[in-house]
DNA sequence: ATTCCACCGGAATAGCGGGATA
DNA sequence: TATCCCGCTATTCCGGTGGAAT
């Protein structure tokens, strides 16, 4: 016998991923992005794009928002996205896409990319496509961008942290992706935080189940960032429901904000392989460690150390999941934890 | 001024796991 | 069964960098 919920109403809502009905704050982009899509609909070329903007800006959401309301008023347009952070390989931006866009793919090992190419550009020729490439400068293979960008019938939304993420590909790629469309997002100022998550409150928890200078608590210390405050909304949320509370209060609510951040750490953490974690401790108990000893104690602690170069690509892979942070050049650099 | 040093990171290469083929 | 092919990861190789040492 269950009890019935003292203040959560809907708990999908309280996700940072769910797409909600309506993105506030974020109007011209939305127009913007309209606009330069809807060319695919009467299969002449589109713009391509860039939203660019820090972390919890609605740039990924975003784009998943525009294909929505995009597919219900044309059913023939077919979408796909991948983040190339987790997907960077031409293999498997290639497979993600086909299986967004329903080709049915058997996962051998033995397959060769350029058939996934082959049938990719098939399905491309039928219908107008919407491809969104998440996380766009981790790209391994420039030559998806060169071909994404020929492919006319293909709507490409990219999707980055700084406006100058296209600046480090090759030439050819640059000039290929020439005319791209910049879409900026800044940073949530306070009062747009606040809005964001009294959305989510209507829908997503009971009546008074919060106040608004609660809110407002929250909304100041998330730094801009929406992926944040709504995390912590929803464990304050969980927190008051398990107390059996009726409302969250301010102090539940204040916890919940560290809470959010180390949420998010933590599953990050968790992808690591014991090599990285064991680098990560190590960063952890020093503080702050260069380049020579960080190498001398991994070795002594872990069994079958890895090379050099290995270490080194699993500290920038660490750097670029924000676990840690690298500062100065060469030997000079020193690794410390992130905040 | 020149050489040395400790490190960075790109590119090529080797080895592995696993499915396909003969 | 033996061999080939493919993508992926780790390793090898190496040119580049900039302060320190000579």
């Amino acid at each position: 016998m269950r009890r019935p919920n003292t203040v959560i109403e809907d708990a999908r809502v309280l996700t940072a991923d769910f797409l909600p009905k309506r993105m506030a704050h974020r109007n011209s982009q939305i127009t913007e992005i309209k606009r330069n899509l809807e060319p695919v609909l009467e299969n002449s070329s589109s713009r391509n794009m860039l939203l660019y903007g820090p972390p919890g800006t609605g740039k990924t959401t975003m784009a998943g928002y525009v294909v929505d309301e995009l597919k219900k008023h044309s059913s023939n347009v077919v979408s796909g996205s991948v983040n190339c952070w987790r997907y960077p390989s031409r293999f498997k931006v290639y497979y993600n896409l086909l299986q967004d866009f329903g080709v049915n793919l058997i996962h051998r090992t033995g397959t060769p990319t350029d058939e996934l190419v082959d049938r990719f550009r098939a399905k491309v020729g039928e219908q107008p496509s919407i491809v969104i490439l998440d996380e766009v400068d981790q790209i391994e293979d420039e030559r998806i961008l060169y071909d994404f960008a020929r492919e006319s019938s293909i709507a490409l939304i990219m999707i980055a942290n700084k406006g100058t993420a296209l600046y480090d590909f090759d030439d050819r790629i640059r000039s290929s992706l020439e005319g791209t469309q910049d879409v900026r997002f800044p940073a949530y100022t306070k009062e747009q935080l606040v809005d964001i998550l009294e959305d989510r409150v209507k829908w997503g928890l009971r009546d008074n189940a919060v106040d608004d200078s609660t809110l407002h608590r929250i909304s100041s210390r998330a730094d801009g960032d929406a992926r944040i405050a709504i995390n912590a909304l929803r464990i304050a949320a969980e927190r008051a429901e398990t107390e059996d509370l009726e409302e969250i209060t301010p102090d539940i609510m204040d916890k919940a904000l560290p809470e959010a951040e180390k949420e998010n750490k933590s599953k990050s953490i968790e992808q690591l392989n014991p090599h990285q974690k064991a680098l990560y401790d190590i960063i952890e108990e020093e503080g702050e460690v260069k380049p020579g000893k960080l190498y001398q104690e991994y070795k002594e602690k872990v069994e079958d150390p890895k090379v050099k170069r290995t270490v080194r690509k699993y500290l920038s892979k660490m750097d670029h999941y924000r676990l840690i942070v690298s500062e100065g050049e060469g030997r000079w650099r020193t690794y410390k934890l992130q905040n």
